[in-house]
DNA sequence: CCCTTATATTCCTTGACAGGAATATAACCG
DNA sequence: CGGTTATATTCCTGTCAAGGAATATAAGGG
């Protein structure tokens, strides 16, 4: 729920790819295992860290559990991004200016770089 | 570089906060470790992962090394975070239906959507 | 040059976490 | 109920990363 669970959970690749796979459908353990090469225990385990951090939410088929994606934590790594994505915009505008210069050397320089 | 450097340098709580007082503007060392309640080989060592992911890049000024935000790798983290931004706004999509639903129980099921 | 400021690195200890093997639980089927 | 499939949990072990203390390096100032 806090968002540093969400964050670690990330922060293995067994798991992003188990969020990867899971971007294509739901699916049930033991294809997550076999899809990521995990274990059984192994994916198991993953699948619980990914359920207490928000990012996967399960529903019961007879002894199958399916396993799905959960929007929600995906908005709120969204939102905190988003401030950074402010700044990235910022240079990129910043990279057209220079080109833009670059084109015609002579004129007033804008401002003092640094 | 690697996308996992990113996601590990993401993944500790300090150096978010390292991230996001550095969204502020560039600081030198010593602010940084004060700013985030870091002791000051502290604050060097997570400025280190930070610059090793990319996520930062250091200008020396006299006996200063202020470090700075650059902006690529959140660039990065933006294009792996897309693909399930859609799945995100179709839940959302399919809350509203579910919502509109809910007024009027009863009658033809909407056009399937795509 | 010595001294001070600013930062980086090393060493060490501790705690968290991943993976494997074995076992426990749960749901279904005859 | 006994057996089978599907999944979860536990135990153990090794690895790795974080934090603190001490020290090294670098740059500037008198």
């Amino acid at each position: 729920m806090s968002d540093a669970a969400l964050w670690t959970a990330l922060a293995d690749p067994h798991r992003r790819a188990i969020v990867a796979l899971l971007l294509e459908g739901p699916r049930p353990v033991g294809e997550i295992a076999e899809g990521c090469g995990l274990s059984q225990p192994g994916a198991s385990k993953h699948l619980r860290v990914l359920r207490e951090a928000g990012l996967v939410r399960v529903r019961q088929d007879a002894q199958r559990r399916v396993h799905a994606l959960d929007p929600a934590p995906i908005a709120a790594l969204d939102a905190w991004l988003a401030p950074y994505r402010k700044l990235w915009n910022e240079s990129l505008d910043a990279l057209g200016r220079r080109l833009d210069q670059a084109d015609r050397p002579p004129g007033p320089p804008p401002a003092p770089k640094d």
